[in-house]
DNA sequence: TAAATTTTGTTATTTTTTTCACATAAAATA
DNA sequence: TATTTTATGTGAAAAAAATAACAAAATTTA
């Protein structure tokens, strides 16, 4: 399936545009890796398995691969996405300054409380009522959940069942479906869980370190 | 270095956790699995690889897994982490509900913006100024970085110098780092990008399968 | 122009992760 | 008690990902 190698290229892209940005024209595998904690072998192992191929002793034109690069991630068009859950985690992606850049455009936000709709705001805030009907006359694909963990399931039914096909979820539980939709599941808690383990690791080892080596 | 055992190894903890608020004593490898959208197989596996064994045909006892869970996951005590950066983000991973039953202790966030400040607040905000002291006087050694990219470095290098071993960081750049700190950068523009990404192979998928299959 | 240097691109190797296949123990059933 | 059923546990195989090794092209330098 190859997932590690698509993520990769997505980091690969927006290290190129902020190269571009910077008045680069050309690249090497090299700044490339260092720009997203690769290695260089890495960078050039990737480009050979999309077929995307640099010039011996010249690098890359920036340019070039961008457009390479965009073509295989799909992003010649601009993606509209939708967030549910106008909390602090949904207020924090619907203010995301990044996104346009990336081609992704947040259409609008979804809640169940009264007090955040506006349906005036630069991102409208939509009541959750409203979800099904705008997924379906805005033809959205890809979602975001960030609602309390009670209300996930419901709102995820929905999206199913309106024909999304891409879900980030950040509440802490496992959706389920038969049905043809990737789900990305983000928990926060877990991040964080994960990073005491190898920082735990991390501690035990440098002890060790202390104690035999030094 | 086994890492992808290892974050399974949290996610059952937390499944276990659930079982067992629902009052539940035994468990299988089939319901662990579900549970955390792995395979049953897997499941056993990554017992297999940590030495975790249960009962043929009776499955594990969901008291002894989770000692076994906590003891190798070093869950056995309370770990004390700091936000830096109170904005949308910082103020979602302050209000995470599920920290407590994880162990885990937001002993304190940190913003430039006197505004944030809070002193009294049941997890006080202090400023930025303080979270040399703060980390070196609490022995803090695990932190999270929710700040705007360009502040991330300066904040970062601060929690290097002061011995910080784990840090999750939600800016978009990647913080370079010895050895001595494991870092886990979490991209948000990144996580909608790349389920852009397999949304977009999904939606091809599905128009092939029309044409060719039925 | 020849030699040295730099950087890509690919093949081979190793490591990590996932899946498969099946032996084995415990419990249930006949 | 013998047979069947249900799960576990693990060795082997396959797939995915990372690393190493090095040939080849382009450029620079001598």
């Amino acid at each position: 399936m190859y997932k590690k190698p698509i993520i990769r290229l997505s980091r690969y892209k927006n290290a190129l545009y902020r190269f571009k940005s910077l008045g680069l024209v050309r690249i090497f595998s090299d700044n490339l890796a260092d720009a997203v904690g690769a290695t260089a072998v890495q960078v050039r192992k990737d480009f050979s398995f999309f077929g995307i191929t640099g010039n011996k002793r010249g690098g890359y034109l920036i340019e070039d691969l961008l457009s390479k690069v965009n073509e295989i991630l799909g992003k010649d068009k601009i993606t509209k996405v939708i967030v549910v859950g106008a909390g602090h985690l949904g207020s924090a992606l619907m203010n995301y300054k990044g996104f346009p850049q990336l081609g992704i455009q947040i259409a609008a936000g979804f809640d169940i409380d009264p007090v955040k709709i506006n349906r005036k705001a630069p991102i409208p805030i939509f009541p959750l009522d409203e979800l099904r009907d705008f997924i379906r006359t805005h033809t959205i694909k890809v979602a975001v959940i960030a609602v309390p963990d009670i209300a996930a399931q419901q709102v995820f039914n929905i999206m199913i069942s309106e024909g999304i096909t891409g879900i980030v979820n950040f509440a802490p539980l496992r959706l389920k479906t038969d049905k043809k939709c990737a789900v990305h599941n983000v928990n926060l808690g877990l991040e964080l869980e994960t990073i005491i383990y190898f920082a735990n690791a991390l501690e035990k080892e440098n002890h060790e370190d202390g104690h035999f080596k030094s």
